[in-house]
DNA sequence: GACTTTTAAATGTCAGACAAATGAAAATTG
DNA sequence: CAATTTTCATTTGTCTGACATTTAAAAGTC
């Protein structure tokens, strides 16, 4: 292991790309432990600091982790579903947020993903599914709810939907699609009346994936979509008037 | 900003926390300057290279940049779609090269997101789109390709069908499903008539487009998923034997 | 006024030290 | 001998202080 001395500064950044580009390609396989922190300096010839930086970017990855003690050191970390929803999540979540991303953009790309799984949900869900939808619809009816609650439920409901599809790659992509917009969804205010359509839709959802009838999911699920994007344009346009 | 002095260690992370807080948040804006590496050992209380290793975790993720020099220091980074798609890509990765993840479930979820896109593509589709497909269609019919260059013409033709549908964020979602699975589609051999029948199923998916006919879209797509799954199945099973 | 030089501030890197955790080996004890 | 305790070496976590490098602004010069 060695790395270009030459090249613009930023030790810390080649070695961790060194070790990264090594984990990637399997040089490295999950589990195993890296040199100390001490011998990597010494590979690289650069100081402990340089290397801790260097790994640090990697822990933040989630490439590896690290553990202290005699038996201790850096292990290549075997990436796990939650570890990749949470990054997926901040990166989504940060991408809308500092993009700007248009409430309409947002939602479009959520349901039209949404739709995706109804055929695979449509087929493989199970009675837990279904009670955990029909629960949180149950939720979301109930008066009094904040609209941060409501919006969290409304996230569980759709969670529910998309791991129904039993593949956990979607729902690892979808993930993020469907967390990273629930902050846009609490700027909306839900009124009675609203809230009452969309857990309407919502049950309609849950029968038809009982009923197994992927066309009606997908016909509810546009009719969600237009019906969220009626609101928040009606909710943004009398926030500008204001 | 303090953070809590009793809490086990690895003040870092419990710093990258804090400040990754704060820019998820808002309470500091794109663009915006954090203190000095020193100002920041101040306020936390700590040493400056434990600033540094917390600075590092969040440049890892993109959330900072660095810029040496008088007026340097560490900015809040606008996160953009190129940096998010990296992302994206080398999560969703070593997300399915380390937990094995069959080829027929990632083949299943890389289909399923193409359809959901099929509609808007086939709405908003543009010459430009067209062109793309088909001169990709039509290098993937020359012989003599690399099994490498054909795989990597057919991400650049799905890259291109779900950049037709014009939504940035599907895009984002999409670029990490389509362009992980490519590892392992590179592991299929393409004999010549397999290639000559996915050639012949582009083709027909960028006429359906042209046509703006999205059910014939997702109709091709869905044949391509089978068509998919039965030639990795093989050329698995073919492998076992041996 | 335009150009060059100096300077101050910031990150990047290094070296050396000590603290704390941790598992394994060694010593002790019943 | 077996079980427990102690010691110990290893490794990461943190701190301190120093110097190098980069960069833009300030000062100086023609």
């Amino acid at each position: 292991m060695k790395i270009d001395p030459d090249s613009p500064a930023d030790l810390s950044a080649q070695i961790a790309k060194s070790i990264r580009d090594a984990i990637v390609s399997g040089d490295l396989r999950v589990d195993e432990r890296l040199p100390s922190e001490t011998e990597l300096s010494e590979q690289f010839d650069v100081s402990r600091s340089t290397v801790r930086e260097a790994l640090k970017r990697l822990g933040a990855q989630s490439l590896i982790r690290t553990q202290r003690g005699a038996t201790g050191g850096a292990f290549v970390n075997k990436l796990t579903y939650p570890e990749a929803y949470g990054q997926q999540i901040t990166t989504s979540t940060l991408l809308l947020s500092m993009n700007a991303v248009s409430f309409a953009t947002a939602c479009e790309a959520r349901y039209a993903l949404e739709r995706a799984c109804a055929p695979l949900s449509a087929e493989r869900r199970t009675a837990d599914h279904l009670a955990t939808m029909r629960a949180e619809a149950h939720r979301q009816a109930q008066p009094g709810l904040t609209d941060e609650a409501f919006c969290a439920s409304d996230v569980a409901f759709h969670r529910a939907l998309v791991d129904a599809a039993d593949n956990p790659v979607l729902s690892y992509q979808l993930a993020g699609a469907v967390e990273a917009i629930e902050p846009l969804m609490n700027m909306i205010t839900f009124s009675a009346r609203s809230r009452e359509t969309i857990v309407s839709l919502h049950s309609t959802i849950a029968d038809a994936l009982e009923a197994r009838d992927a066309q009606m999911v997908e016909t509810t699920l546009s009719e969600l979509a237009s019906y969220t994007n009626e609101l928040a344009q009606s909710v943004f346009a009398a926030r500008q008037k204001s």
